[in-house]
RNA sequence: GGGCGCGUGGCUCAGCGGUAGAGCAUCCGCUUCACACGCGGGGGGUCGAUGGUUCGAUUCCAUCCGCGCCCACCA
């Protein structure tokens, strides 16, 4: 074994080895030796590409972070053991609505679009009560500042972390590449007619002030009331009474204005003779029909809903599909817009009763309204009873503070609906780990209610690469947008200029206006394989490295990240993104609950990595399931603290191995060839397992058999390797523990980075990381085969030394007092080839196999001589 | 309402057809020449409930209960 046997490279052991400051020196020396740089000279079936999610760095860090990035890092330091070159690169998401957020709160600014840009512009030394405006240039310029700041916190921790990412192929989604690849993908869309703007009622966040997608909604539970209002025949007066009226029950008095037909079921036998008839809205007069459609349900309220535009997904359907006028009283900062009443759209019966009605809610914001109609209401005895308090789900944006509204206005589409069948043929093509994951991502392609709406009316995004033109009149004409050559991209259209206009037509009639909107966050990171695969900017890389192998990420962005990248890939080029997708779960806190900032219960993972080590911290990740939430206390980090044990035992065990590790020679001996076979089973095991992404067992088994090679081998060995009995003995075990310990530091290289590195220096060349995962056949050709025989020696020595062990503690004598006779029962005897070593460990002098149930002791009273 | 996962000793979890496992916690013992950041040992569980398949079920199937997550056109 040149493996263990290398002259050129002595050993040299610390006094006392120790974990501190090990990831200081080795992430220094890897850095400096380009231990994990991607060799891209290798063709793709050698490559092993990853998909990295790039964090979002306006977030903070907390211990989730740790957990999933490990899981992917045991992952490559795997496959590049086995031979790969690995590509695993880092990325920073910083574009998009939270790093808006941080960068209005850190500095006290806000995007104001229409301000020119001001290049001395200096954010305030401390944020002011009011935010100072600053041109969309400006603030775009603070995002950028910011979010290096916070990409270098992010590089100290997972480099401190021991990631084994190839720094030198970073990127970030508003970088100049993603942009690029953001832009260009966008238009060849646009081109094929797969993205498309369209007019329409769209889900809107009232504070943001954007539109948002369905992946990003979430339902919370919000208090409500049903209120009961009355709607009457058309033809009755006010004083006619309540006869013949029509009653429905809803959540939202204050669309009432906005309302534009009532519905019930077509065999709703109660409002069958009103479907054709026109009713008029309380308070404002307005006519408007009874309609049938199957998705009203007899059962919710009253059986009969009004219509709203719009008050929530529903209304949209039907007002599309019983195709209803718009009157939309909603305006995208969330309060009611004014309204003429008697004009055109805004029909009423009684327009002046109607207009002061309505002057009362004009301005106020849709929950202010609300309060106010429901007085109007009960005072014209519109209402009838009192509100009924509810709790009921509403639709917010996922990052959003108010329920969400449905606004009509221009955005920008991809279509996905079409693709629904291709998205789960596909779907079923990649390897999910685990793979129950699956039937998420069917969940939501099942689920698809429309096409993905990827424009936001935000500041710090990639921009649409378009400009409109502007008529003579004055009038922007979207339906003819102006396109930049590829070459041209990425650009501004807030600054750049179409070919062939000048700067100064911008806005002019006859000129052209730029899109003002920012793509989607997900729009960009649904492209980090393209953008980090070098498509467009190094067709050599990207062939290389697509499809990529691994797409790591949480289960909870399943519906967007995973979803849209999938589908991104299928357009672009009508292939999978990655053959395997392996979902981690997140930390959960002692309550089972998920961590968030809001609920206060982070954990900031430096600390942690400071106190019980990168390594430690790594074991406690690896030691969860493959999509497994643990629950994390900071008050008993147990697992942590196992695993910092067991690199010091590691320490300890390798230190204990190479004190002596002279003379060496052929492993002749049964109890060390029985310990290599049972070795060699290990390795074939974690190799298959780490194939398969089961990282957990394998550190689980791997973990096993150190404990018991250090608690068993090395204690029964121990007398025989300082040369007690005969120097081929001697040198038998010496080679043996060699062996085992090049083997072990291997299969634990992935997952404790760090001390497996420091041992295999004190006496391997080059890195533990670089060196060649262990095969089952190395530990064979160590000792020519595999030896069943010597592996029954192993395993019954074993187990003779833990009775013994027990028998003694029982008897309380101390573990140094010596056994005058052993008579052990019958089914131990297999160990009698070791029976020295057994007996040497266990201070027996006259060992005897019997006919007996139970082994007896007769201890002896004088030391061991 | 649909889907998925989970329910194993005080805690965190592994096992998944053949006499219950680990770590932590707890208790007892040991200054054993690699390690007291250590070593050895003990106690503690009718494996959520009920049926079924089987010679045999914690392990397979069905139903139910509890917890969690995802999804859904909840007026």
């Amino acid at each position: 074994m040149s493996d263990v046997s290398d002259p050129q490279h002595p050993i040299s052991l610390p006094d006392k080895p120790a974990l501190e400051g090990l990831e200081a020196k080795w992430n220094a020396r890897w850095a400096e030796n380009g231990t994990y740089r991607f060799d891209r000279r290798r063709a793709r079936p050698e490559v092993y590409s990853i998909d990295t999610p790039p964090p979002t760095v306006s977030g903070s860090l907390h211990v989730g972070h740790v957990f999933s990035y490990t899981h992917t890092d045991i992952v490559a330091r795997f496959h590049r053991m086995r031979g790969k070159a690995v590509f695993y690169p880092m990325g920073w998401d910083d574009n998009g609505l939270p790093t808006e957020r941080r960068v209005q709160n850190y500095y006290g600014v806000k995007c104001d679009p229409s301000l020119p840009y001001d290049p001395a512009f200096e954010p305030p030394q401390t944020p002011g009560k009011q935010p100072v405006a600053v041109s969309r240039p400006n603030f775009v310029e603070l995002c950028l500042q910011l979010t290096k700041e916070d990409e270098k916190a992010f590089e100290h921790l997972w480099r401190y972390l021991g990631l084994s990412v190839d720094w030198s192929m970073t990127y970030a989604t508003i970088d100049r590449r993603a942009q690029r690849v953001s832009q260009a993908s966008f238009l060849r869309l646009l081109k094929r007619g797969i993205a498309y703007q369209l007019e329409a009622p769209t889900l809107w966040d009232v504070d943001f002030r954007t539109a948002v997608a369905q992946a990003e909604l979430e339902d919370r539970e919000q208090p409500g009331a049903y209120h009961r209002i009355r709607f009457r025949r058309q033809g009755q007066s006010t004083a006619a009474g309540t006869h013949g009226a029509v009653e429905i029950e809803t959540t939202r008095p204050e669309l009432i204005p906005a309302c534009v037909a009532l519905v019930a079921h077509p065999d709703d036998e109660r409002y069958r003779p009103l479907f054709g008839t026109e009713v008029v809205t309380p308070l404002f007069g307005a006519p408007v029909p009874v309609r049938a459609h199957a998705l009203a349900d007899p059962e919710k309220g009253t059986g009969i809903a009004m219509i709203c535009t719009f008050g929530d997904l529903t209304d949209v359907t039907w007002w599309r599909e019983l195709t209803l006028p718009v009157r939309a009283v909603i305006m995208p900062n969330g309060t009611l817009r004014p309204v003429a009443w008697g004009t055109p759209g805004w029909e009423s019966g009684d327009a002046t009763r109607a207009q002061q009605a309505y002057d009362q809610l004009a301005g106020l914001s849709a929950t202010k309204a609300r309060m106010r109609i429901v007085e109007l209401l009960r005072e014209s005895a519109d209402l009838v009873g009192e509100p009924k308090p509810i709790t009921h789900p509403v639709k917010f944006y996922e990052k959003g503070d108010r329920p969400l509204e449905i606004i009509t206005s221009r955005q920008w589409f991809i279509k996905t609906m079409a693709h629904r069948e291709e998205l789960l043929a596909r779907g079923r093509e990649i390897t999910w780990h685990p793979e129950y994951m699956r039937h998420r991502f069917e969940n939501w392609v099942n689920g698809l209610a429309g096409d993905w709406c990827i424009s936001r009316q935000r500041f710090f995004g990639v921009p649409f690469p378009l400009w409109y033109p502007v008529g003579a009149d004055g009038v922007v004409d979207y339906s003819r947008p102006l396109v930049p050559d590829e070459p041209r991209l990425p650009i501004d259209p807030s600054t750049d200029v179409p070919d062939g206009y000048g700067q100064e037509q911008r806005r002019e009639p006859g000129g052209f206006v730029g899109d003002p909107d920012v793509m989607d966050t997900w729009a960009t990171s649904s492209l980090t394989p393209q953008i980090a695969g070098g498509w467009l900017s190094d067709p050599d890389l990207w062939e290389r490295v697509f499809p990529m192998d691994l797409r790591p990420q949480g289960h909870d962005i399943i519906r967007t990240w995973l979803f849209t990248t999938v589908l991104r890939s299928l357009l672009e080029h009508k292939s999978l993104p990655w053959f395997n997708a392996a979902l981690s779960g997140f930390v959960l806190d002692p309550d089972r609950k998920k961590m968030s900032k809001s609920k206060g219960n982070v954990v900031t993972p430096m600390a942690l990595l400071e106190q019980f080590g990168s390594d430690g911290v790594r074991y406690w990740s690896a030691s969860v399931r493959p999509g497994g939430d643990p629950a994390f206390d900071v008050n008993d980090p147990g697992q942590i603290k196992v695993g910092r044990r067991l690199a010091i035992k590691i320490l300890n065990a390798a230190r204990f191995a190479l004190l002596q590790a002279e003379p060496r020679g052929p492993i002749i001996e049964p109890l060390d060839r029985g310990m290599l076979t049972s070795l060699s089973r290990l390795v074939d095991e974690a190799t298959a397992q780490l194939e398969a992404y089961d990282y957990a067992r394998v550190l689980e088994r791997t973990e096993r058999f150190f404990w018991s090679f250090c608690d068993d081998y090395l204690e029964l060995v121990k007398a025989r390797r300082y040369g007690d009995f005969t120097t081929e003995g001697a040198a038998s075990a010496n080679s043996a523990m060699l062996v085992a310990l090049s083997t072990l530091l291997r299969l634990f290289a992935p997952y404790l980075p760090f001390v497996t590195e420091e041992v295999w220096s004190w006496w391997r060349p080059g890195s533990v990381h670089q060196a060649r995962w262990p095969s089952s056949v190395e530990a064979v050709e160590a000792i020519g085969g595999d030896d069943a025989a010597a592996l029954t020696v192993f395993l019954q020595s074993q187990a003779a030394v833990a009775d013994v062990r027990r028998l003694k503690a029982l008897a309380k004598r101390p573990a140094k007092t010596p056994i005058a006779r052993a008579v052990l029962p019958a089914r131990f005897e297999p160990l009698a080839p070791a029976a020295r070593d057994f007996q040497a460990a266990m201070h027996i002098r006259e060992l005897v196999f019997a006919d007996v149930a139970e082994s007896e002791l007769t201890f002896a009273e004088e030391p061991v001589a």
